[in-house]
DNA sequence: CGTATATTTAGATGATTGTCTAATAATCTA
DNA sequence: TAGATTATTAGACAATCATCTAAATATACG
């Protein structure tokens, strides 16, 4: 879960999550909503993978990312465990 | 709320949120938990502090520190838009 | 096969981070 | 006021991190 908390730690991976949100993307895709080197969003990409967050399948010449949601629980279950109650967003006004 | 994501990528700094949400702690009983020198609790303390994820009060000689929710919700909102319908916790098996 | 396209890997570099010891600050009490 | 206790600030250092360019790998297509 270390790695999880680590790969939100970095903003542009967090945009990278909440694109993925929206549907699948190519690594080039992605890249291309960046001003940053193709290998610079690789590696974020690797990182995001390394924690379980992400995934990628080849498909011809691209590498298609979505998400992977089996550590979302783990992760979440911090927030519960640290604001409990919080997690309805009941309290949102 | 990218200092609340940095803020939450290390280890100690995890640990002492989790010791908070069951109440508040001086910050040498905090430090007494970990085999760390007490400016390295008081340096996790500031970054959690200026995170908004934990409020510090002096008390005397002590400084208790207590959680601060003003961000949760800033936090949780993130993994509402990138993992939808995940913050129920419907789904935990 | 040879070239173009898509992506990653390798290696370097500057910035940030976590930790430590030593010193400082704030409060209490005799 | 002097000494003890609690906690922070200052400064140093090694490790990690985000980024870059250059090179390598993988696939597609003529």
């Amino acid at each position: 879960m270390d790695e999880g908390f680590k790969a939100l730690a970095d903003p542009t991976r967090r945009r990278i999550l909440r694109m993925l949100g929206r549907g699948e993307m190519s690594a080039g895709d992605i890249g291309k909503e960046f001003s940053m080197s193709a290998p610079s969003i690789s590696h974020h990409l690797s990182v995001l993978k390394g924690a379980d967050l992400v995934e990628g399948r080849r498909e011809g010449q691209q590498i298609i990312y979505s998400l992977n949601t089996t550590v979302t629980q783990d992760l979440l279950a911090f927030f519960m465990e640290v604001f409990p109650g919080k997690g309805q967003l009941e309290e949102t006004q």
